[in-house]
DNA sequence: TAGTGTGAATGGATTCACAGCC
DNA sequence: GGCTGTGAATCCATTCACACTA
């Protein structure tokens, strides 16, 4: 297993594709084959194929995929097989939304601690979260990245203020950034980011209502 | 203008050049060529014409293009030079984040309602929102797009809830849905969708951090 | 029979490279 | 010199089609 090239649309697809498994084994679905898991999520059988081969062989001719093995094979390949710690910086009205959404903890991620240099902030609690020392200084960051071996932050400054924030997370040694600013951040080959721009989603599903449409826009 | 195809991945990336854009424009930049463009959001100048292209031709041989005229031509691309009115369901943390979050209005989309089921919530005030009934009943809803021309709408209800409520908004007109429930909403031809899994965001993260990486990862 | 896994063929998107322009 | 716009060439992703398996 491991593979050298995996498209990257594939990526997208492929955790598109456990969503749907986990949505069919609570259905109490066994086995599914390529193309009811394709139609399910809106791609071609043979696509299913495709992006599932890049990583071994899963299914059983004849038969298709066995969701709980899948499920597993799945999670093993994305890592969220076990936990991973994540850290939160920007605890403005997104910030907070994100810190108490629950989607994050069903996917295996766990908010260790929020961050925030606004002082009229520093301290207020933050619902669900452990960490009972609430929203906390930046100058916390290093000593909680190293306590609880944090690989993964959520950035949710306001722009300006998002590259900084990018570096000092780097430098107390993240290796993933969930950006929600609305600016491209500049990294370190090694550090992965992932930019989530909302407003700009939205424009683009108003130029997708414009001009002409391909019914689904992918995740 | 108006064009046949214009490749999925360049609509992503035309509306960061937007972006970049208008924080270059704030900067007093009156021009920039490609490369320059490029560079700041990640791509190659090539990349950055050819996307351009497929509208028009915007720039000017050895200077690049006019910083004020192409925001506007990429404005008018994306149909944000006018107001679009927007509505949002859901109002869980999620949704009233998002209904409070100002980068939708700096894009020019204007909130008109917000509306929730919850029969404890519905009246409730959303900070910032024009409309004083406050959060709304689903019942209000085809009255309201019908009244205020709205076009588009942002679904931010749990999983279960989202067809539902997607056949909902599309039965009373809208023609694009924003959709942060993590499920694949099945629309028919003519609709636009785009979805946004904030929790599927974080596990490709996970993903580009375990096998190697390509330093950035597209908003 | 139903369905996987996969090479080969197709189709799109990206990059190259250069003619033309300021 | 610097830079755009664009065909041609390349690269990559998707689809096709079929051998193979349970």
């Amino acid at each position: 297993m491991g593979k050298e090239s995996v498209p990257e649309p594939a990526v997208r697809r492929l955790s598109v594709y456990l969503r749907e498994l986990e949505a069919l084994e609570e259905r109490g679905l066994r086995t599914v084959s390529s193309r009811q898991l394709g139609q399910a999520v809106g791609v071609s059988d043979a696509q299913v194929r495709k992006d599932l081969a890049c990583f071994g062989q899963f299914g059983q001719s004849g038969v298709g995929y066995r969701v709980a093995e899948l499920i597993h094979q799945l999670r093993r390949i994305f890592g969220t097989d076990r936990t991973w710690n994540v850290v939160l910086v920007g605890a403005g009205r997104l910030g907070m939304a994100l810190a108490e959404y629950r989607g994050f903890a069903k996917k295996g991620f766990r908010l260790v601690a929020v961050f925030d240099n606004d002082p009229a902030k520093i301290g207020r609690p933050v619902p669900g979260l452990e960490d009972a020392a609430g929203i906390r200084p930046m100058d916390d960051l290093p000593a909680i990245v190293a306590q609880q071996d944090v690989r993964l932050g959520v950035v949710c400054v306001p722009a300006p203020a998002a590259q900084p924030v990018a570096d000092a997370l780097i430098a107390a040694g993240l290796r993933g950034l969930l950006n929600f600013a609305p600016v491209a951040l500049s990294v370190p080959p090694g550090v992965a980011v992932v930019s989530v721009d909302l407003a700009t989603q939205l424009e683009q599903l108003c130029f997708y209502v414009r001009w002409g449409v391909a019914g689904h826009g992918r995740s």
